[in-house]
DNA sequence: CGCAGGTTTGAGCACCCTCAACGAATGTGG
DNA sequence: CCACATTCGTTGAGGGTGCTCAAACCTGCG
C-alpha cells in the first residue's frame, strides 16, 4: 500500500496562515525564502537524500518517519504551525519528511550545521531532543489507553490546551506514531468515547470531556 | 526494590582510563576539571535537579532514565566511554543518570546552552537526536528477538566491531533500555545462544558467531 | 448513485508479560 | 574455608494485551 495520503482540508494558505509565526524563531527572520507550499502527501525529503536544510511549518502539519525494509513504519513526530524540524548529523537525510495536510513551510538553507547560527539552532535541537526522549517512555513503558490518552493530552498542549482538538493526521499515523495498529488505536478511541472521556464529532477532531481522567490515563 | 547496582568490575580509575580521551571533543580541553569518579549506582543527577553542565564519560559507563509515578523505568540511552551526555532544555534535569559500574566522567560547567560553544555542542545534540530517533523505531515497530540483536549489534559498533562485546550493564538496565522485561530479555539470548547466533563467555560479556544472522534479525 | 479510502468492529491467535521456582555468582561472617 | 544470605539470572506454566485477518460501515467525491 502506498503512503499516499488524500484527505480534505483544503488547502488555504492565505487565511489558514497562523498570526503568531514572527519571531518564533529568529533564524526565520528576514533573510529567508518565501513559504514553500506542500499538497497533502507530498513529500519533503526522503532518506537518503541531501540534507542542509532547516524547515520551519508556516501551516498545516508534517510527519517525519523511518522505514523497516519489509515496511514497517515508525513517525518519530509530528510537527504543526511554528515548530521547526530537519535536523541532522552530517549532509544526508536520516528519514522521510512529508505533509500530511496542505502545508506551508519555510525553508531555511544552512551552509553547515557547524553554523554561526549555531547558539539558536541548540535550543531547537534540545527541545526536540527531550521530546523525543519522552516519546521513548511511551513506546517502551506504556499501554495502548496510556499512548493514545498521552498522545491526545500532548496534541491538546500543543493546540493550546483547549478542549477541541484537531487531528490532521490518519488513524494509521497515529498507529504508527504511538507503535500500535490503526485497528487498537481506533478501538481505544471508542473505549474513552464510551467512557465520556472524549468526545468524537468527526473522524479529525477529538472534544476532551473529562482532563482528569485523560491525565490519570495517561501517567 | 532499589536501583543499587554492585557489581565487581574493580575501580582503577589510572589504569582504566582509555588512550584517546582528549581531541575527541573539544569543549573537553584544557579548560576543564578533574574527571570526577563515580561508584557503580551512584546517582550523577536527578529528575527535577538543576543542571547545566555537560558530561563526558572517561571511563565506565552510564544509563539515564525516566520514571513513571508506579515505578516502570525507560532507560532513553546508555553512554560508553568518549561519549557525552546531560543536554537539557532548561535549568531542570528531565532525567537521571547514574554510574552502571566504576566510572569517571569529566564535567564542563556552561554558563548557559545558549553558549558561545553552541557551534562545538551542537553535532553532539544532534547525534544524541538522531540515535533517540532510530531508538524509537526499535520501540515503536520491532519484536523481541529484533530488539535484542538490535542491542548487541550496536553495542559491538560502540566497542569497535569486534566480536567480544562488554555489557557493562544488568539484565534488568537491557530491559529497561529495550521496553521488554528481563526474563523475555533472558530467554532472547539463550535463544540465540542456542541458535549459534552468539555466545555466552560470561554474564557480562556476548561474543558474536554469526554476524550476518545478527544483522539479519535485527532489520 | 456507486466507488474508493479510511475507519470501525469482531473472532482468533501469538507474542510477551506475570508469577513462581530454581540455579548461579558474589560477598559475609563464623 | 565453608555455610549462609543476597542478588542476579534462567527456566517454566499460564494468562492477557495487542496483532492478524476479515468483513461491514461510513464519508466524501466523481
Amino acid at each position: 500500500m502506498a503512503n499516499l495520503e488524500t484527505h480534505r482540508i483544503p488547502p488555504r494558505p492565505d487565511e489558514a496562515r497562523p498570526a503568531r509565526d514572527e519571531a518564533v524563531l529568529s533564524p526565520f527572520g528576514a533573510s529567508t525564502q518565501p513559504p514553500q507550499f506542500f499538497p497533502a502527501g507530498k513529500e519533503i525529503y526522503a532518506q537518503g537524500g541531501k540534507s542542509g536544510n532547516l524547515y520551519m511549518v508556516e501551516f498545516g502539519a508534517v510527519r517525519v518517519y523511518r522505514l523497516l525494509a519489509d515496511g514497517r513504519r515508525q513517525i518519530s513526530a509530528f510537527h504543526l504551525a511554528g515548530e521547526a524540524f530537519g535536523f541532522e548529523t552530517d549532509s544526508t537525510h536520516h528519514f522521510f519528511a512529508e505533509a500530511i495536510c496542505a502545508t506551508g513551510i519555510r525553508v531555511l538553507r544552512l551552509s553547515s550545521f557547524r553554523d554561526e547560527r549555531a547558539g539558536e539552532l541548540l535550543p531547537m535541537a534540545l527541545r526536540g531532543l527531550v521530546r523525543t526522549q519522552e516519546h521513548l517512555l511511551v513506546l517502551g513503558r506504556q499501554n495502548a489507553v496510556e499512548r493514545v490518552a498521552a498522545f491526545i493530552a500532548d496534541m491538546s498542549e500543543r493546540q493550546g490546551g483547549l478542549p477541541q482538538v484537531e487531528l490532521p493526521m490518519s488513524r494509521a499515523d497515529i498507529a504508527d506514531y504511538l507503535g500500535l495498529t490503526i485497528e487498537t488505536v481506533s478501538r481505544v478511541f471508542t473505549r474513552l468515547k464510551h467512557k465520556d472521556v472524549i468526545r468524537l464529532p468527526n473522524l479529525r477532531s477529538v472534544e476532551i470531556v473529562k482532563w482528569q481522567v485523560l491525565h490519570d490515563l495517561a501517567a
